[in-house]
Formats: C-alpha cells, sequence, structure tokens
DNA sequence: AGGCATTATGCTTGGATGAACATATCGCAA
DNA sequence: TTGCGATATGTTCATCCAAGCATAATGCCT
C-alpha cells in the first residue's frame, strides 16, 4: 500500500496541474504542441484545448507559436510559463517528499 | 490563487480516499448509512456502492450492519475501519500543512 | 397485521469527458 | 506550384461514471 496524491494551482476554476506541466515540458524539449501530445499520447486537438483553456483562465499567453514555414512551424514556451511551470514543479518535488515521509510516519512499515 | 490537493491510499487500485472518510464519520455520527448519505447529499445508493467497493479492495469488512429492528436497522464502523479513518486523517493533516507551507515558500505573498 | 426506517441490490438514463474525424490556413522548400 | 508539417477550430461519436428509479427483505413497534 502506498499514498498517492495529486496537486494543483487553483483560482475560481483549475487553472495548473500536473498535466500542463509535463505537457508544457515536452514541448519545450520538441518545439511543437504536435511532436509534444504525440509523446503523450494525446491528440493534438486536446493537447490544443487544454493549453487554450489554461491560458484563458489564468489570463496569460503560455506559448509563443508560429504557423507556416521551415519545419511548418512551432511553438516556444513564454517566459511567464517557463516561470510557472518551474514553480510548479518546485512545489510539486517539496509535496512529494511531504507525502512519502507523512505516509512513512503515519503506517509504518506496512505491506 | 491557491494550491489544492488530493491525498489517497492506494494498492493497485485506489483504497481509501477523502469521499470514504467523511462518509465513515457521518456514518460514525449518525449511525446509518441512510442518514449519513443524506448529510452528504448523495443516494444510498451511491454510499452503499462506495463501502462495498472499498471493502473488497481493501480485504477489509469496514462497517456492521443491522436490517430491520429498532430504528429500522443501522451501521456501526469495525476497529478496523476506526484505525484506518484515524491514521487516513493524520496523513491528510499532515500533508495539508505541507503543501500550504510549499505554496508559501514557492509562491510567497502572490495575488 | 401493518407501518416504518433501514440495509441490500439491479437496472436505466443522463451528463461530462475524451477520442476521432474534418477542414482551413500558413509559409518554406523542392 | 505543389507538397509538407504545423497551428487553429468545429463537430460528432463513443465511453465511462454518477444519478436516479425500482424493488426486495428485515425486524421492532403500535
Amino acid at each position: 500500500m502506498q499514498a498517492r496524491f495529486k496537486v494543483w494551482l487553483q483560482g475560481e476554476k483549475p487553472l495548473f496541474g500536473d498535466g500542463m506541466a509535463k505537457l508544457l515540458e515536452a514541448i519545450d524539449e520538441l518545439g511543437s504542441i504536435n511532436q509534444a501530445a504525440a509523446r503523450l499520447k494525446m491528440s493534438y486537438r486536446q493537447a490544443w484545448g487544454r493549453i487554450k483553456e489554461s491560458e484563458e483562465r489564468l489570463g496569460v499567453k503560455l506559448l509563443d507559436t508560429k504557423v507556416g514555414g521551415e519545419s511548418g512551424g512551432g511553438a516556444r514556451l513564454t517566459g511567464e510559463a517557463r516561470v510557472l511551470l518551474q514553480k510548479y514543479c518546485l512545489l510539486r518535488q517539496k509535496v512529494e517528499e511531504a507525502v512519502h515521509e507523512a505516509f512513512r510516519q503515519v503506517f509504518g512499515e506496512q505491506k
């Protein structure tokens, strides 16, 4: 038995969680929404929709996108997206450590 | 903006989370699944199903139930259910404090 | 005997979430 | 000028989970 968790940023509605974090990381590495979606085994349609939704809720532009041109176009994270992603990852990491520690304290060496 | 979280116990499948905790607390206080479900604004059907599912996954009997008789019957937590509930609440509390602290550290005094 | 509150369980339907399909457009490159 | 890879959206379809409906059984109490 183990403890699992989710953590996310919330305003009036959910703003930014693990899904967006993984998606932005993949876009940052691969340079396009399309390839990132493929790696995460989601459709381009879904990836794009989640980004759009998140941008609207946050009131922050997360991606600079380019249509057409060399390699067909692409997407790059904005500075604000980078800052947010980095902060979220830090938050997540701290919480993960806390969950592990709390589980150990409460449930000890259990099956 | 704030940080929210969920934490739950997991084996092969999810075993015990916030929903079950609130449900068991209400049953403990009110003495019946029926009244507990009403308080939590869920149907008896759903409450009963979740308990059954959780018992099966955990391999632990959570309730002693009685059909008919004085006041129509009722349900009481087993000792194992009490122990599990108490441990889960402790885990949840520790995680909650950690999430708050981590959010403060990472996001500081933010809008 | 009849009523009542409760446990116990099957079945059906509705809503929401995600998958899939269909286009349109853009701009470089061959 | 045609093709390619990408962004950008609308729409439809499937599928899973929750909600609600229905019903049986039990045992005290009046």
